[in-house]
DNA sequence: ACTCCCCTTACTGAATACAATTAAGATTAT
DNA sequence: ATAATCTTAATTGTATTCAGTAAGGGGAGT
């Protein structure tokens, strides 16, 4: 009767796929930096064929490049991409929001603000950048699963994973951190209130602030 | 001096891709069909290796199901799912126009228009419905390219393949062939007029027409 | 009859071994 | 010296082979 956590067996290639995905995000490996096959392998102790494999699904999250017979190389944004991105992220999660709002059950609220309340945890005792940005995904995502858009919400997780490591950049290095719980329990309490015009003009903003707050980051780095 | 054309090797994992792709889109093999590793690698005398990574690869443009030790299926797509599609790429979509067409320059509409004339004529001769979803899907990114937004351009591409068995069933029975060269040629013209704002409904409407249409046809086709 | 367990089978997952491609250095001819 | 070609080393791409997993099908026990 107890529902069976029917064990599952990660892979070796879903093993790859997350070590190689938080290396880049975390920026320990860094855009542009060739991935040698044989080197990932021996390092994770795998054969090629996992990590290959790995490599082509991280392809498609845009996390790497993969180019026939020459290898592959993590991908880096530049200026413009972050501004593409966040602004196409503003749009569809704006509609999302709008969609799901009307949807908002008491219980999606009481599960989105637990998600905050870990998030906010998390801030103060200085956890991992990797469970900030998991935890600040799965609070948005909660708000976002009533809309009923499962392929959207998709392609906004994937619009994510490529903006992670400029989220993680922003919140270690232009204490962005105050700011955005700020706005999570606005944004949390307009929700509560059916605010639609509200809460989907504060998430534009929120969204297109990081964007800004970031393009200025990269600009310093670069210059640096 | 005359580019040369460097020899492109394509790798067998790409002409697995292209192949079960096709398959795919075109309704040879159908959603939720199992896909069979060895099977298929036999049909394609190929082994086993670039099938997988070939499946890995679908999986991400969502074409295909794969899950761990079972073996992967076809998608299916549902009706709602139709639905959710088509709205994102209306969305997006417009905006792409709307960022395009004040860049847009006489040599991109020619070149457009150019493709456009193919497409006419692939209608006339009634070539296969793949090249003609080709030109379709060229024709629109010419449009959207001068937005300069390629990441967002690449979501597009994403979404069309998912939606694109469906545009092909829309095109075959639906007779929509006449009304899409008229709703093209009309979008052609406010591009060149640089009319931002009925350009974009007209592609608003145009997308979410087809939906329309398509989703009568499936709950039709549910039934028999 | 029903349930549990073992076992078989058909498949997927991964390691090893081999082939093919690229690019860089050496060699030669102009 | 320079350009073109050959050679070779490094790395990727693929076939073969072995290992592991997941369902389905009897038998034994209840």
């Amino acid at each position: 009767m107890s529902n069976i956590p029917p064990i599952i067996h990660k892979t070796r290639t879903q093993l790859v796929v997350e070590a190689l995905r938080e290396q880049i995000l975390s920026g320990d490996i860094e855009g542009g930096e060739p991935l040698r096959q044989s080197a990932i392998a021996e390092q994770l102790n795998v054969s090629r064929i996992p990590v290959r494999e790995a490599l082509v699904q991280l392809e498609a999250e845009g996390l790497v490049n993969f180019e026939p017979h020459k290898g592959a190389t993590a991908t880096k944004l530049s200026v413009e991409q972050v501004t593409e991105l966040f602004e196409l992220r503003a749009m569809i999660e704006s509609d999302l929001l709008a969609k799901a709002i009307p949807n908002l059950t008491e219980q999606d609220i009481i599960d989105a603000e637990s998600v905050l309340v870990q998030l906010e945890l998390a801030f103060k005792l200085k956890e991992s950048v990797a469970s900030w940005s998991e935890l600040n995904t799965r609070f948005h995502t909660r708000l976002y699963e009533a809309a009923n858009r499962p392929h959207t919400l998709e392609v906004v997780n994937g619009l994510n994973t490529n903006c992670d490591r400029y989220i993680r950049l922003q919140l270690l290095f232009t204490g962005g951190i105050p700011t955005a719980e700020r706005e999570h329990r606005i944004l949390l309490e307009l929700c509560k209130n059916r605010d639609v015009q509200k809460a989907t003009e504060l998430l534009r903003l929120h969204i297109l602030h990081a964007a800004d707050s970031i393009t200025k980051l990269v600009e310093q780095k670069i210059k640096s």
